[in-house]
DNA sequence: CTGAAAGCGCTAACAA
DNA sequence: TTGTTAGCGCTTTCAG
């Protein structure tokens, strides 16, 4: 007893191949008799379609994606590129192809390197939108000439894009919230060290730690808006902590964890003040290591580019709905399990990744 | 330009397609000099068989993956499952076909259902072998029949099975200690619900935490083994909590939380001291809100099915090697993150918890 | 040893 | 509205 096809069906209901193949996708064409009638057919003889054939038939479009991402800062988006090269690799088979064209940092040239990805008439295009207003306009051309748009890392919520892929900012703020009362005493107070509060990202973090920690009966908590400068960030956290003292944890939102964690060390505060930073990178061990940093919140680069191939991919491919958002869980680092981290073990135990088109950068 | 298939090479090589189809598959019936000059061809031709036509003319699918693994524990081994389905489907168009057959529970009957597997032939062989020297004999015919199995949740380490996907005990248990010791004061005595410790996961899991919590500065720890046994594990914590009272800290290494979380209600100390329990389901929920499960050490299962499968088809599709073991990073839940866990559905959301997709890393 | 040709089950373009 | 038919890329059988 073999499978029953669609040729069993058409002469089950007298009808032809060509018949069954619209009734079973609801094409235009046909009497709602008829299709009810092929549909029960279908349906009594347990009718299940023959994937491979109908991807024969169909023929593989070979899907092309654009990838217009940041190289700086390295330990984080060379980790996102990884994730996103891992999983494009894997359909390789299918014709999947990548076009690379990174931009040189956050928000510089974006709308440059975007515009001449979309040159190349991809199928979906992945972008980290730095400057979202700049860039909602070329994504919506994209979209409106059906090149699906992901956003990956940061968002464009006012641009048409069908997707974004980011890590839950209220999570994080949440988690270094948790955490930060856990290992203080009741009531201690804290300082939130950010980037720019007008950053979405920024904000929703620094919100969510406030709110949990007041609610888990933390202290008072300060803000600190650093810019993404280094020397900012070292200089207000020196100055704060030379002058008052009552400063027990800091959480720091956003890439500027080492400076923060030096002006600790210059105010003799080492081993005494707890932080939790955001990501990982080499550069942060020594201070694990030395009680300086209690957590981290790891944004996970790496789920988050394989997530936003795999969407694309899944949409194109298997017909699998977009949606419009996608916020990633974020890992908890700490001492106990820092060193687990390919971030960090350097024995980087991903794949080797045999084609990747590098673009054509023009 | 489109993928180069059989025929291009044929006409390159002035020889039909069958011929071009001896010389790929090593058949008999051809000259070593034209099968050379073939395969030079399409190596610089780059060619790669398309899978969905080979199905459809061998008529059968490429890759039949068998499945066996628990039913119980629900909440865990569905989300085990869903992880495998997740992205068995989306390979459906490449004929990626399951054929899953359940044991009831850990242990129970699986060498029988894995040998009614091993009969239909399939490809690979996705198995939890919960007494793993009854199913050694069973796994090494497999491999040797050139079936590909790989271990899941639970290994089988004496046994040839090609991979073993499991979370990392001894970074559970020593997460686990990590954030015992933060919550509590510097010397505080904790005690260790375990399984049973001549299970491999449990045993390691205790000695991850015991090693790292003497390591921060933690007190006496305790061991009680329940034999995963809810009345045995109310009964001896019960009875433990009743006696002394310097413990401040329980980590429960296995699913039995909930009893434990009965017994220091009953022993009057909800509250007093800190759980950190395994995984995550419902049931734990009002033990977070109340305090009492300060954070769980979840096992992933989702992603864990996901990687398996993922093994198995990068090796039987793209000819990648399949690593002897992946052993992927717990998540940290605690009340902060808790209701954005696919595990804890509409219970008591705070706030509308969006759908958390784990994606594939270490 | 090699070539030619008939499908595998489905889709889509064209006829009726 | 329905039927007919020509492939999709590969395997396989049967001639040459």
């Amino acid at each position: 007893m073999k499978k029953p096809g669609i040729r069993e069906i058409a002469k089950l209901a007298n009808v032809s191949p060509g018949t069954v193949d619209r009734a079973l996708h609801g094409r235009k064409g046909i009497t709602g008799e008829t299709r009810r009638r092929i549909l029960a057919i279908a349906e009594s003889l347990g009718y299940t379609p023959d994937l491979a054939a109908r991807a024969l038939s169909v023929g593989r479009a070979p899907v092309h994606i654009g990838v217009s991402i940041p190289r700086e800062i390295h330990h984080y988006f060379d980790r996102l590129l990884a994730g996103i090269r891992s999983e494009a690799n894997r359909f390789e088979r299918l014709g999947v192809k990548l076009f690379y064209s990174p931009t040189e940092r956050l928000g510089r040239d974006d709308v440059q390197k975007a515009s001449e990805l979309l040159a190349q008439q991809p199928d979906a295009l992945i972008l980290t939108p730095g400057n979202p207003c700049a860039l909602a306009p070329l994504i919506d051309e994209a979209e409106s000439r059906g090149i699906r748009v992901v956003c990956v890392d940061t968002d464009a919520p006012a641009s048409k894009r069908s997707s974004a892929v980011c890590i839950n900012p209220v999570v994080c703020g949440r988690l270094a919230a948790e955490l930060m009362a856990g290992f203080l005493p009741q009531g201690s107070d804290a300082v939130v060290v950010t980037g720019m509060l007008d950053v979405e990202d920024h904000a929703k973090k620094t919100e969510g730690f406030t709110a949990l920690y007041a609610e888990v009966g933390g202290g008072d908590v300060q803000l600190i808006e650093a810019h993404e400068d280094e020397d900012e960030a070292f200089q207000k956290c020196f100055a704060l902590l030379s002058g008052s003292n009552s400063v027990a944890g800091i959480y720091v939102n956003t890439v500027n964890s080492l400076p923060v964690c030096r002006a600790i060390g210059a105010a003799g505060l080492a081993g005494r003040i707890k932080v939790i930073t955001t990501d990982l990178f080499a550069g942060m061990v020594p201070f694990f290591e030395r009680g300086v940093i209690a957590a981290s919140i790891h944004g996970r680069p790496f789920a988050q580019g394989e997530i936003a191939v795999r969407l694309i991919l899944d949409h194109l491919l298997n017909g699998r709905q977009l949606p419009k958002e996608r916020l990633l869980m974020p890992q908890v680092v700490m001492r106990s399990n820092l060193h687990y981290f390919p971030e960090i073990s350097g024995s980087t135990a991903e794949q080797p990744a045999p084609v990747f088109v590098e673009a054509i950068e023009l």
